[in-house]
Parts: C-alpha cells; structure tokens; sequence
DNA sequence: GCCTGGATTATC
DNA sequence: ATAATCCAGGCA
C-alpha cells in the first residue's frame, strides 16, 4: 500500500453542500476513486440549477433529475447521446437541483496512465468504471465510488471558460461555468469552436 | 404513441 | 462533417 497522508482524507458532505461553481473549483486536484481505480480530477463544469438552461433540472423534477434534487454527494450518472454514461456529483442544498460533471482525470491507478485515457467525461467514466448502475450513491459514504483531498491546487493555476456541448442553452452557454487545471495534459478538447460565418456573418445579431 | 434532440467520441 | 445509439421530455 502507498503511504497515508493528508491527501487520503475523504471528502464529506459539507465539501458538496455548497454552490455548484464553487464545488467544481474546489473538485480540481481531488482524486476519484471508484472501486481500485482511481485518477486526479482536472477538469469539471458546474450546472447550477433549474434556471440555468443548460441544466437538466430545467425541466423540473422528473424521474432522471429526480437525484438532483437529492442530498449534496449524491452521485448523478445518466446516459449521454445513447453511448456514454457520464458522471456528475450533486451540490448546493437539498431540494435545490444543481451539480458538477467531472470532465477529465489524470490516471493514477487501475488504468492505462495515459494523459488521454480519462480526458472527456464519456471516456471518464469507461476508464473508471462508472456506469448508471452508481447513479443515486452517496459519495459521501460509499465504499465503492468516493473522493479524495489529494492535491492542492493554486486560484492561479485554474482556467475558466464556456461549458462545451451546451449550445442549446442561450445566454448559459457563454457562462465561464467549466473550470479546469491549466495546461495539464489531460484536459478535453477545449470547446468547439463557433462555426465560421459563411456569408456575411450577422447571425450573432442579438 | 411518435418525434426530436442531445452535458460525446471516433472517424471520414 | 457525421454516424453511432437510446432515452428523456414534449406533444397528441
């Protein structure tokens, strides 16, 4: 076994009972770890409740958002384009819907060590394990799905920008709600870029 | 019921 | 640029 230290230390309830922006800051540097797997969270991106229209609580409470509504450290996994499974940790307080998806990991343990074996939330939760079957788990007690103080990470080195995939969203999509370690090598793609304009170019016209 | 459209990724 | 793949949510 590694030697234990302060990184071993769990993260509780409190850790999760606080603003969706603020948790997925603080998640950086944190490791996840899910049965013998295990990697360092390096990229995130906040859904911050059921104003912001690229969350899924914008709908309400219905049988998929339902855990969102949930105990902050509640474990929200759903399926994505019918092909990935992705993985998101319940914040803010009980009753109020909002949540943090983990994006990107750096492999420590259990999987292929390679910068891109974990970067992408789809590719995430294949490298670590994770599927539906853990939606609703409290990370907070589980055995089998939890996290870990890990390392620090410095206000400096985090980056903010648009949350990817979330065109659909209006005004929310330009919010610098994804967060991420600067230069790390197992960050995802940055966002797509906007297609080009092809004639003319006023379709920004808001 | 039927239809539309994804919090993605690999490949063309 | 687009296919893969299936379910949630809206509407009838």
């Amino acid at each position: 076994m590694v030697a234990s230290g302060p990184g071993d230390r769990r993260l509780g309830r409190r850790f999760f009972a606080r603003p969706a922006d603020v948790v997925a800051r603080a998640l950086l540097g944190k490791v996840l770890v899910c049965g013998e797997r295990a990697g360092v969270v390096v990229e995130t991106e906040a859904y911050v409740g059921p104003h912001d229209l690229a969350c899924h609580a914008r709908v309400g409470r219905t049988k998929r958002t339902e855990v969102m509504f949930g105990e902050p450290g509640l474990a929200y996994v759903y399926l994505c384009y019918g092909i990935y499974d992705l993985l998101n940790v319940v914040t803010g307080r009980l009753g109020h819907p909002e949540a943090v998806l983990v994006r990107a990991l750096e492999p420590l343990a259990g999987m292929d060590g390679s910068p891109h074996t974990a970067r992408g939330p789809g590719k995430l939760t294949r490298a670590l394990g994770v599927t539906r079957a853990q939606n609703g788990l409290d990370v907070v007690s589980s055995q089998e799905l939890f996290f870990r103080a890990g390392r620090r990470v410095r206000a400096e080195q985090i980056a903010s920008g648009p949350r990817v995939g979330v065109d659909y969203a209006g005004a929310w999509a330009d919010e610098p709600l994804r967060f991420w370690i600067d230069g790390h090598a197992a960050v995802s793609r940055r966002p797509a870029r906007r297609r080009r304009p092809r004639e003319g170019g006023h379709e920004r016209a808001t």
